[in-house]
DNA sequence: TTTGCTTTTGACATTTTTGTCAAATAGGAA
DNA sequence: TTCCTATTTGACAAAAATGTCAAAAGCAAA
């Protein structure tokens, strides 16, 4: 039998791991140092030879977490693009990585009520916000859209992001398991393409 | 200085306001029993005098946000009504009530993550789920839409839930304040009813 | 005022969770 | 093997939070 000697950084992703768990499921209170560890299959006091404290380990992941959202995001969209074409884009983008870890979801609105400050960057650093919202009003100049650019906005935000926040809600709702779960928001992608078709034949 | 003498039932009142405040806002295992004491203005032994724990007192608090979720949702909607004025008159019922406690949207999707088996009592005992998800069915059979009933359940879903629960994010997203907001999801309502009835005419 | 009840309070006990430390262990290099 | 360092472990300390209890205080009726 083969033992692998684990060097620092690979326990401590290891370990980063398993406090994600245990961190999205539970927050940052209900989380316990020994569930942690247990999941990490380690001591409980060798997490504070890694981390000296749970608020440590807790920016660790969190800032992992962090960088992951903004992944999900494409930060590059080109600046003619149609409006139409934007929305898919983005859709398809951000379904590619949160159907992985639907959890960040809620994390991410939690931290906005809880965070407020921290959330207020990765806005601001992301003008991707801005960008659609604009992209929705020029679009309303155009003529290919009616009514306020805002409603629309967060119309579109609702459909794509909703549904991975509110996976555990859908799952009770749908009476579906996990593995349906998942295999229902991989159809779901196609469903928004063609939702975004519609939203706007229908404004014709 | 006339002095109001309180009846246990006030007490109690005050002291589950102070409890819900303090549970919304950091969850059950993040609230202090000390700071809903002192949000309650009483001392911290007294809660157990009303209420013989943490979790009992949780329970009470629980049970009325419970109650006052379920208000929300319209449990007599006319059998044979269409599915378009199931919706609006749907839509309508939840916004009149969710506007002025838009806080328990995120409470309650965050319930579904750590206490899903309490959240099956909630839909269980509430057949609108069902009720509504077989409407669409009903209407996809009748040609009035086409695909799959879920994806269209759960776009209405979406739409009408996701901007209480989103709250602080779409805040910062418009950049915007408290009475902004409020103001926005005002006419948000009208939005929606506007939502639905092109939802139908863009599948003809 | 006395009595009998409800409510409040403070001191204390218990429990739960986190943090510290020194000793033990493991594993590689000399 | 021996030495050195990195890591793990278990015993313990400390802190944080909750729960208990009996005594005190309040209040209204007799």
């Amino acid at each position: 039998m083969i033992l692998t000697t684990q060097t620092r950084k690979e326990t401590e992703a290891i370990i980063k791991q398993a406090a994600r768990k245990v961190f999205l499921q539970k927050g940052l209170a209900g989380a316990r140092l020994q569930e942690i560890a247990d999941e990490a299959g380690i001591g409980r006091t060798s997490l504070h030879y890694y981390y000296k404290n749970k608020e440590m380990l807790f920016n660790a992941v969190f800032s992992e977490n962090f960088q992951e959202i903004k992944k999900r995001i494409p930060y590059q969209l080109e600046e003619n693009l149609a409006l139409k074409e934007i929305l898919i884009q983005f859709t398809k983008e951000y379904f590619r990585n949160a159907i992985k870890n639907p959890d960040l979801d809620l994390f991410l609105l939690n931290e906005f009520c809880s965070h407020p400050e921290l959330m207020l960057n990765l806005i601001k650093g992301h003008e991707i916000t801005q960008f659609i919202l604009q992209a929705f009003e020029k679009s309303i100049q155009k003529g290919e859209l009616k009514g306020n650019a805002q409603q629309h906005f967060i119309t579109f935000i609702s459909v794509t992001f909703f549904p991975f926040a509110a996976k555990n809600m859908i799952q009770q709702m749908l009476q579906c398991s996990e593995n349906d779960y998942i295999q229902y928001m991989h159809s779901r992608e196609d469903y928004i393409v063609g939702f975004i078709h519609q939203y706007f034949n229908s404004q014709l």
